[in-house]
DNA sequence: GGCTAAGCGAGACGGTACGTCCTGTCTTCCT
DNA sequence: AGGAAGACAGGACGTACCGTCTCGCTTAGCC
């Protein structure tokens, strides 16, 4: 995946041999995808059933990510489809688009793949800062910049504490798919978060 | 663990044989928790390892719990120890002090136990189950209680949303320990959520 | 193997813990056997083939040898019957059935068993050096006892050369078996080999 | 091997394209020789190494031999060197000079490469087939020749076995090589050897 | 005080997955 | 077209745990 890129970002130095397959690329992080839905977590899925099922050699897999988790890691990546920018309407309107957008995505098949890998993750401080680097982090911008709007536009107060208000939305609609899949959030989570986080809570 | 409860319950139906070792119980215990700090994860540790540092047979810790699951889940619930029932002041500093304790947790041994758990947490929706059950609804009832009292003593807004002011707290609060290690989380974090939350953002 | 017979030479210092079985012991020497048989080589098979075949796990196999190459040779020695004492006739009728002994061990399975691994052999000396001592040297022991008495009873020359006599002996009866497995040997092969080696062939 | 020889007996076809080149076949033959020297075995090798170790792609490699034991069995036939044809003296004196260039062979580098080929040979008929053809049979015409001159000349006893007689020298020279390493064979052993097929043992 | 039943440490059992290495084939670019 | 490089599918290697089982030995309560 990062190699990919980098490779692609320069007019390729033309190495030498022959190249790897593009279709293996794909059908291994396909494979471990479909594994991880089906499954569960970076335990539950095994490298050789993400060959097999990729229809693909193990040394395939292996030459491209060193082990388990640095594959599950670049699948994740895969799917870290940025956050709507948001149209630019009234900060109510904007922020209640992102929340409903990671309110749907909790409950996506990918939302779960999420969960499932970040639990592990002290073991790998690198995976995780990566993901932090990588996806959360952007996301958060995209909100940073709403908010910061709204107190240019005056929607907002002045003296508003942007990352504490993220801190607020984000951990809002993210906890809550750590509770029991029966449990379902109700549909209208992001609108009372989100009209909450407006008003306050103070009389 | 909860076998143990369930005898102590009843006054002993006087079972015949060699009674179970009460030091086996702690010991094993206590060899998980440090292994799920030490290391990580539910896949993180092994049982062979809990039995050899506990100084047990492995028998003797399968004769207690049926899996790794159930075990992990057992000894991370003989950390839950209670948010402290705020002492009654205003609404402003019960939710402080509460969402204080919560920041602390994060950071103390046990609170990576339980991210290094939740994780994996998909493949054992009773796992997660019981521990919403018995850990996160309690200490949840208690910001409710705060909060419905603020209301009637007019602190708080009548038309409160209490859910989601709760979402947003708890959300908050426990979010950022996703964070890399690095990445401490600022020492006025509870404060600045807190007033956030109170305040809204609204101008 | 070698462990077993250790112990079972004293009287069990009644080890800890479950004792290993005997009949995996058995079924994976057998197992080895007949792959042994029918592939070919050290490297024809396979230690996860041994254990299929075995019925057992492979970590059953690996518990006690620490390799293919230990294995193999263990169950090599497990064939090693002795060459049947002679008689005590005249020395050629001794010679003679001995001869006929090794000639038709050539085309018996562990015949082959030997070859197919003796050739591997230099890159494991220990593993040769053992089946010298263990399965070789009794066996030309037997025939030096037969050539001594032979020089007592006065039916050999005095001045024999004992070991250069052995050398020729076991050397013709062995070497044949290298040819291509169609070159089946004479039928009287050991007749006259035994009868040249006694007669010399000058005038 | 074999196709280099078949293309130069005839002058050369006229093929298009770039002709092989020479200083390849040379590399890859001298890093298999070298290989199976240091390691041990058909399987002792491999052919990453060799080429590795020539300098030279797989693909070179394989373009030549279609694989490893065809390399192996050409490899070795380039040391074929065959025994001294003896100068014709006493039918003692060129015996003993046979057994002594076995004798030597026997610790020489290539003579370990033979052993450790001709271990794995059942797997692989037509090795030992071809071996037997160009290198063994060879070899044991020159030993068949001296014997049946000492019989015209008298100097062998007129009903000599003589095939019995190859074997027993062959097989007594050859086998030892078999021995441990350290087991070094007497200097002497040729000559034993010789001058007790020649008398014979019996009194 | 002996009997009975369960607990205990230890470790073997059949399995599964790991990550490495090699085989023999293929695909690329360069000469 | 040959050559060097190296990717490809496949499969065995030896290791580490899983959860179960079998040993011989305590350690209790009940007779």
């Amino acid at each position: 995946m990062s190699q990919t890129e980098t490779r692609s970002r320069r007019p390729e130095p033309a190495r030498p041999g022959r190249p790897r397959s593009a279709r293996a690329d794909e059908a291994i992080l396909q494979a471990t995808l479909e594994l991880l839905a089906e499954e569960a977590g970076v335990a539950g899925i095994s490298m050789e059933a993400v060959a097999a099922r990729a229809g693909v050699g193990k040394s395939t897999v292996y030459r491209r990510w060193p082990n388990k988790e640095r594959l599950i890691v670049d699948a994740l990546a895969a799917l870290k489809r940025p956050l709507p920018d948001p149209a630019g309407g009234s900060v109510r309107d904007d922020l209640l688009a992102l929340a409903e957008a990671m309110c749907r995505e909790r409950s996506a098949k990918h939302g779960r793949c999420l969960w499932n890998v970040l639990g592990g993750a002290d073991k790998y401080p690198e995976l995780l800062a990566r993901y932090h680097r990588e996806v959360i982090e952007p996301r958060r911008e995209i909100i940073r910049r709403v908010l910061r709007r709204g107190v240019e536009t005056g929607e907002l107060r002045a003296d508003l504490d942007v990352e504490a208000a993220i801190e607020m939305l984000v951990g809002a609609m993210t906890l809550q798919s750590r509770a029991p899949a029966a449990t379902a959030p109700p549909e209208d989570l992001a609108e009372r978060v989100v009209d909450t986080l407006l008003r306050g809570i103070a009389a």
